[in-house]
DNA sequence: ACAACTCAAGAAAACGATTTAGTAAATGCA
DNA sequence: TGCATTTACTAAATCGTTTTCTTGAGTTGT
């Protein structure tokens, strides 16, 4: 632990002076090439390991990027679709010689707001999966200069990497479509930008099709609430005019709903046809398999994970606003079926 | 970002030193109470924010905390029952001051040996909520005089948090006893410390009960693969004497057990019961309802965060190993049936 | 009134790296 | 040979804290 050794050591043991010992592990051009070669020899037999603790006050960079990944549901890691994404962001990174490092988001005593914690720590960025975006203290931070990426949120000076709601939402409705569901309910999320644009894309698509997507078929129903999901699924299926076709806010609610029908005797698909959001693990392992959208987290992660380092390694390239859109793709499942057969 | 205020320019603008601007900040005794408020005062009012390298650099200690979550299957963080348990001790750290940062597991070029990331970034201690106990570097780390916590590995020198695989299987093992099956298989996982525990307490238990669990009823299957798990599921059906009852080695596999049994018209549980071993979100989710071990998560993750910190803390209080059992309880849900009912 | 203290502050060294400025020796060129 | 340039190295300042050692003023005791 404390004895670990500096350049300090090495210089001594080299009889060299400190600053060529530095230079000569950052392979500078005023050291004599042999000198290079002793020193890091002598540096490799020493188990030399560089502090990063200096190296960072000296320099300006920390090559440590903060995550937040704070959700009103407290699920944090547990929300398998960040999970994904930050699992690949993560590897993404590090590949490219960075580390990461959560931010405080709510415990602790006298915790640093957001900001003072990335200039405490000297993040080079910061990278929100998930956050508030009313909180005052996420605002801050991003009216700071500090390079931000966000997953799904629209930002004027920040990158955000979007799943494509729209489009998929489209696509998932033209699916169900061509296998001639006409009577589609949505159960969607809470108010959000992510609920917006799949509202907006539920509209769009019922409008171009000359179809109506009735009340009664709209229930606003929270993320991954399973349970909530289920009461509301029953409610719907008491419908005088039932549906042929439940369009849910993500998988577990798919599978909240599927679970009640199953215990109702009602048969999915041959009943009634439900699909989810998502594609998490679980989707493809339930039966019947669910009709769901694959998002591309691996994608989403990279894209995410590059951009941002690309904005802290090039400076000035672009403090503009950017939207980097990333489609996820129709899962077919077993749970959508024909109409009319 | 770079025009961060630091004591200097505090101490410039009360005409105090460095050290008494230092002082006052920390609380020391020799500084006057008068100064102290003042000086705080001008602090708060410039906004100033520590230099956390500044005084990691000066200091022994970082705060900080490596987390070391790496899997053969690499899975990560979308593992939930580990991902649980690392939000459990996220939080618990954050609590007492701490930051967590993840190690660099695989990727990355001429990436350091866990060892040497530690005393690069001078982490405070290390948490492994998973990895490979053969992998040379990890026995190095585990040689070196870092504080350690780990889940469900014991080690001679360091904290051990374990669940309690033995009790709890024998809790399952006699939950469903007393539901009167005898014919009991076992989908166990891969070897491990883990499974072997899990299996000495079947045999334990089958042998204090004078009943015996035939090699056929003995199926190996890693860990979390479902689709492994539907096949060995449907060849363990078509043994000419069926079990009545199939545990798993945890909630994904039973489900992927219990999807078979579903495509193939099998009730569960009136035709065969089924349980899993977790106890993560989708197993209440399910139709019938998983009986399985809820493991505790969030006290293994309380307890993990704790004792580290403890151990890095008070250091010299014990250096020996420890081995912390937590305990898990049967969850009854729904996919054990009562047997001649 | 004078030694012995306490109190409140400052100066300076230290942590370990990087970088700038400086210097002596070696080389180039006429 | 003489002057300019290059080469290879060192000394010292710096990043922002913390801490130890001083110091001078004020207080106490006899």
């Amino acid at each position: 632990m404390g004895e670990s050794v500096s350049l300090k050591d090495i210089a001594k043991m080299c009889n060299v002076s400190v600053s060529t010992v530095s230079k000569a592990m950052n392979d500078r051009a005023d050291v004599s090439s042999a000198k290079k070669e002793e020193i890091r020899k002598v540096a490799k037999e020493m188990n030399y390991v560089p502090n990063y603790m200096a190296s960072a006050l000296k320099n300006q960079y920390t090559r440590n990027i903060g995550v937040i990944l704070s959700e009103e549901t407290g699920q944090g890691l547990m929300h398998e679709h960040f999970a994904r994404i930050l699992n690949s962001f993560k590897d993404t990174v590090e590949e490219r010689g960075y580390v990461i490092t959560f931010l405080n988001s709510s415990n602790s005593p006298n915790r640093f707001s957001y900001m003072k914690q990335c200039q405490y720590m000297k993040f080079d960025g910061v990278f929100i999966v998930c956050a508030d975006y009313h909180q005052e203290e996420v605002r801050e931070l991003l009216a700071s200069n500090i390079p931000v990426v966000v997953i799904d949120h629209t930002l004027k000076r920040h990158v955000n990497i979007a799943s494509n709601q729209y489009g998929d939402m489209r696509r998932l409705l033209q699916f169900v479509f061509d296998r001639g569901h006409r009577k589609i309910a949505y159960m969607h999320g809470k108010n959000s930008e992510v609920t917006r644009d799949r509202l907006l894309a539920c509209k769009d698509f019922m409008n171009e099709h000359h179809l109506e997507m009735p009340k009664e078929y709209m229930y606003t129903c929270p993320y991954r609430d399973a349970e909530r999901a289920s009461a509301l699924t029953k409610a719907m299926l008491a419908l005088p005019d039932r549906p042929t076709c439940i369009l849910y806010s993500d998988d577990l609610t798919a599978i909240g709903g599927l679970t009640v029908m199953q215990e109702m005797g009602i048969r999915v698909p041959e009943d009634i046809s439900i699909a989810g959001y998502d594609g998490i693990n679980i989707a493809g392992i339930v039966r019947p398999r669910l009709t769901t959208i694959r998002q591309d987290t691996v994608s989403m992660g990279i894209q995410a994970g590059n951009k941002l380092i690309n904005r802290i390694e090039f400076p000035g390239i672009g403090l503009e606003g950017e939207k980097v859109i990333v489609d996820g793709m129709v899962e077919p499942g077993e749970s959508v079926g024909v109409i009319g057969r």
